[in-house]
DNA sequence: CTGAAAGCGCTTACAG
DNA sequence: CTGAAAGCGCTTACAG
């Protein structure tokens, strides 16, 4: 029994213009004397005129929606963070006229998921997608590319990149070097890491991050105490637990490939008795919304996500509005907390 | 330069039918034959043909995509409670083939906000709306309810109810019974509550099951230890703050609007020194991410918001479908949580 | 400055 | 079982 709005016509009757003068004041056209706009105008404020989306799509408007693909390599969802990136890209559209249409995709291998991805495309249904958490170069991800399909993409590598594709990156090597100096500066020279996800791009830069600066300082990089790990608390809890079991020396510090990860970390150093910052110092990776109340509080590297997100939103929209399509990428810098999970030797 | 589609048109070309007979098979009507479907999903699939959205919906068809309301009272967004309702409906909606396109309020009195939410139902951009947060019969809901919209909301009293409502609760009475029983059982005879956001239902029912739960156990109700609250850490803070400075007899335990208030409440009673639970004895309500880890780790009352939201949805979904405008209606039960945040007297 | 008309890509009675 | 046709509510050249 939805009582359906009113429509253009009866706008148009109500005005005593045509439906075409009405879809001009609608559309701000500037060939529409002010006498006429106004009582157009009035109409449509009195009858409360909203113009079918559909119709409009249809007639060739944008759909003013792009869409938000979370791939959740098991800790996206539900994690803090990513629904910080969630609410702030909402928000930032919204304040621009754009709405969100998300999609949680629990394995990017799904071909269900994958094709649920394209139909929104292909339907229609978006203007453009914004993908997080995604592989480098993730293979389904470049088709769209190839298929013209807007894109923006938070951790992608630069080359190949083309038109219609909108890149945002931290700057995660920059940032493993200040990790990498503040703990040099408080005495350590024997520092290890637990690697993050190395198919995802920031996995990669973290690491040739830390490589670099290692060398940087001269400090020996031990193969002991380079760990693999994926960005979960689970994995950093299993990477310590296996250092610990493998009885070799440890390092006096360790840089984790984000906080969680840190996290797990130490929940295995505390279950076998090792306390940080005394027995080992850690930093961590991002600035996890916990990590200022964690015991101990995590010395880590803010990344600003919010402006990530705020910008790659932006950048999307304008190529929308402006119906072009080019290539675009920046890159945030991040910032050095200093807290408690280090401490100078 | 996006390379579009294909459409129904050139699908009934290549498979030598007409449009018809596409959008039969698109739709899955029953009567057409085996032959002429395998011809025609065999080009579909060839092809790649997605239907255009905004056409099928134009045409009449539901849009499939439902919109979830966040109102935020400076506590939904951010906080990872919303957070989990956010993702739970993204991902039921999905199972059930249906999208979900969220908006943030900051401000329900924001006329613009207010605008924003009705204009999604009037261009037809949605079938339905999920709101959480909302004051309990907050007027503009109770508009679009009239005006035939369906609607969801999780937090509303059962009066005045309506066909295309749905309408989603906690059993907050019988929370705060087993709140105060627990207390009881515990020795505990003075017993005090920080109040949730009175304008919302939650906050009404809890301080209602409260007082029922203290007549029952036969306990006094001394109006300085019935604080004032909003659902909020910083409430929280505030009103234990106020009532330490009150000079007043202190109770020895208190039951928190929710688990935030408790942060917030813990944190008040810190600074002066105090300790929880030895000097007072505090229960939650929510089962917050982080009441398991906090210190004391917080005796609570589990709240199982995903079932909630993926009810709500169902039952929304449902009605879309189906054509149906009904009422519908459930509540969910809270379990009690046993930490460390209460101790016997 | 403005209206009549074509077209966007579907769905669905209506006929047969 | 199936096609021709009307209609969904807009936008935008095209004429004037």
């Amino acid at each position: 029994v939805k009582r359906k709005g009113i429509d253009a016509e009866a706008v148009a009757r109500l005005a005593g213009v045509s439906r075409s003068t009405v879809s001009r004041v609608v559309n701000n056209y500037s060939n529409v004397p002010p006498a006429t706009r106004d009582k157009v105008m009035a109409v449509i404020k009195q009858y409360n005129y909203v113009p079918n989306a559909s119709a409009q799509v249809l007639a060739g408007k944008r759909t003013r929606t792009i869409g938000l693909f979370m791939i959740d390599a098991g800790h996206v969802t539900g994690d803090l963070l990513s629904n910080l990136l969630l609410a702030a890209v909402i928000e930032h559209a919204s304040e621009l006229g754009h709405y969100v249409l998300t999609r949680i995709i629990r394995d990017a291998q799904d071909e269900e998921a994958i094709r649920g991805v394209r139909d929104m495309f292909y339907q229609r249904r978006i203007d453009g997608g914004i993908f997080i958490g995604a592989a480098n170069r993730e293979p389904f991800i470049e088709d769209l590319l190839d298929e013209g399909c807007l894109i923006g993409v938070v951790d992608r590598e630069l080359s190949e990149i083309r038109a219609g594709c909108i890149v945002a990156n931290f700057d995660n090597e920059d940032g493993m070097r200040q990790a990498v100096e503040h703990l040099h500066q408080m005495g350590h020279r024997k520092i290890g890491i637990v690697k993050g996800d190395m198919n995802r791009y920031s996995g990669q830069t973290k690491f040739a991050g830390f490589q670099a600066a290692m060398r940087e300082f001269r400090l020996e990089l031990r193969s002991e105490w380079i760990l693999p790990g994926s960005f979960s608390e689970e994995s950093g809890y299993l990477a310590l637990n296996k250092l610990l079991d493998s009885g070799s020396e440890l390092p006096t510090a360790m840089i984790m490939a984000n906080d969680s990860v840190a996290f797990g970390a130490i929940r295995a150093l505390e279950s076998r008795g090792l306390n940080v910052p005394r027995d080992m110092s850690l930093i961590g990776f991002d600035d996890h919304p916990l990590s200022a109340r964690f015991q101990p509080s995590l010395t880590t590297l803010k990344v600003d996500f919010n402006r990530m997100m705020e910008q790659l939103t932006a950048l999307m929209i304008r190529q929308i509005e402006e119906q072009e399509r080019s290539f675009a990428s920046f890159s945030i810098r991040n910032e050095l907390l200093r807290r408690n999970s280090c401490r100078a030797i």
